[in-house]
DNA sequence: CTGAAAGCGCTAACAT
DNA sequence: ATGTTAGCGCTTTCAG
């Protein structure tokens, strides 16, 4: 079926011809209705209905109103917790009637760029982002040319916007707090291919948990990284088998993320070792999933919803007179579960 | 910098003046730079990048551009499901230079009506959308006046807007054909609790199958719903007690999502059960993390990615001249993997 | 209560 | 090669 010439939008002008009143007054039916007189209302609101009358936000936002459009950058909305990040922003904004410009970096500094001067150029409320790397300057760029910004999940040394973080330190520091506990000495660290802060965050403190608890990472820690090709199925595997063919294969197996550990486990299960009682392991970010495998997965937890809605407030919140940047930081936890236990 | 607060924006019109020349001039630097000679040129970039010029969206969408701003409603963009579409989406919109606007409506009408408002409000060049009823009423109201849109894994039922769509009753009729040519005949399906298009195509393709094979759906097939609440966990020990405790068992369980199945094979586990072989185990979405599983999860493909990637194209396309509407319909394939085999 | 009029920043003729 | 100008649809004084 071919489209009929596509309905040409009449705007207030032509609601205002056809009711028989001015321009203004239709503005004050849709802004001011008690300034109208109820009949007058009436009939505007017919003929809005009968035209099919829609507002235009462009033409409002040209006349100097505050924009309903809020941009929200992060890696990949595809991956699930950016998508559950993107969910609990979603949930902050509502209130103000905000909606979300949704982009994926895909840790592309180009993309980055290119995403950030789109969203400028929309006149957006304001912009969330995960920084793709540590250099925020062309973020902070944006600042400093009037959009309001929000770092989220990003570097923390930085004062002249808001943010949100979590504390991937102590979320590793969780981890290897809790394998060193149980008794684990020969330890091994599976990173993403990834460098991005938090992803360096968290082997940072899985290092410095070691070191406070006597032990030389140089030694007691074997690190291993995920290729970036991400072919999760045949790398666990692989991982798995670098692992254990050491000379000291490690008792236990921490990952960067829930999926790694979960393929970790499936090549432990196919060298037939049992988890925990040969190798334990753990995942990160407790996604949905965890908490019913089996074993069910000990995992670091981070309220990333929580997260979201705290940042969408806090840009809300830029509008106000007295604002003062800040920093709120979320401390993740572990979710201690059936996948660890004593080597 | 030389005012305080927030920096005011000037627009073409300050660069204009700074660097001596014409608006119309710096229009043609910024849309015909071949027009403008190359020193006044440079200049005027020269004068942008000082100032920080940042062209305003909303003006030139004022004066009858093509929007860069799609709309992309889904049920819930925390959905790694949804989000995956979402991605898709983003891809294929990213060539023409467009973003997405997401909204989730939570399957609640209002909401739906709501975010579609808004979007027509901001003059969004077109809507993507995962209507969440078969009454999609609203939403060709919301083409007729002039927006574009197309249907997500809706109803196929309509023919004046595109649409594009997953066969559902193909993906229900794969899982139930594999468990009956594994001998298996009583049967048992864990719908969720949403009451989605979807959701219900998947159960009629199940059962149609079931009548194919000769078999009875009353009999042979227990129906199983997850609480609303969705505390997977809990409640997917409660649906294996109530199926296991039943007179006649079943020994092939198909669940209407992965996460679901994953819960299920735990329970299972938890009573004693192997898995597949005590009782065969399906999926539906195949997410990142069942072929991941043990046992590696049977489940329902769909190419949920390039899924988005298509609708996202078929809604550019509508600005074509000459187009029809049409419906592109993509078959989801069953990926048998080790949660399956004979009773 | 209602109307007239001045732009917001930009594009696209149409001059020069 | 550059300048002038008339709006796009709306909000917002300021006058009736």
């Amino acid at each position: 079926m071919t489209r009929a010439g596509r309905p040409r939008r009449g705007g207030m002008r032509q609601v205002a011809q056809l009711a028989g009143v001015s321009v203004s007054t239709v503005a004050n039916v849709l802004n001011n209705p008690r300034l109208v007189a109820a009949d007058t209302r009436r009939r505007v609101q017919e003929v809005m209905t009968e035209v099919g009358f829609v507002r235009s936000g462009p033409a409002r936002q040209l006349r100097g109103l505050p924009s309903q459009l809020v941009g929200v950058v992060t890696l990949d909305q595809g991956n699930p917790f950016y998508a559950v990040l993107n969910r609990g922003i979603e949930d902050g904004l509502a209130d103000a009637g905000c909606v979300t410009l949704t982009c994926s970096t895909d840790v592309r500094p180009e993309t980055e760029a290119r995403v950030l001067r789109l969203l400028e150029e929309q006149a957006v409320r304001g912009i969330l982002i995960t920084p793709n790397s540590p250099d925020v300057g062309g973020i902070l760029d944006v600042s400093r040319r009037g959009t309001p910004v929000v770092l989220v999940d990003g570097p923390e040394d930085c004062d002249s916007v808001c943010s949100v973080t979590i504390d991937h330190r102590l979320g590793g520091q969780l981890v290897a707090a809790h394998l060193i506990a149980l008794g684990h000495r020969r330890l091994a660290y599976v990173r993403t291919a990834v460098e991005a802060v938090p992803a360096i965050d968290r082997l940072d403190g899985f290092r410095a948990a070691l070191r406070t608890a006597g032990l030389d990472p140089a030694t007691a820690l074997v690190e291993v990284r995920t290729s970036p090709a991400a072919r999760l199925v045949e790398d666990a595997d692989r991982i798995v088998d670098e692992l254990l063919d050491r000379a000291d294969p490690p008792t236990a197996i921490a990952c960067a993320n829930d999926l790694a550990a979960v393929g970790v486990i499936r090549g432990l299960v196919r060298r037939g070792r049992r988890v925990p009682g040969d190798v334990s392991v753990v995942g990160y970010d407790d996604l949905d999933f965890a908490a019913l495998l089996h074993p069910a997965l000990t995992s670091v937890r981070t309220p990333v919803r929580e997260l979201g809605r705290a940042a969408a407030r806090m840009l809300l919140d830029e509008g106000g007179d007295d604002h003062h940047h800040a920093e709120v930081r979320f401390e993740p936890t572990l979710a201690v579960r059936d996948s660890t236990g004593p080597p």
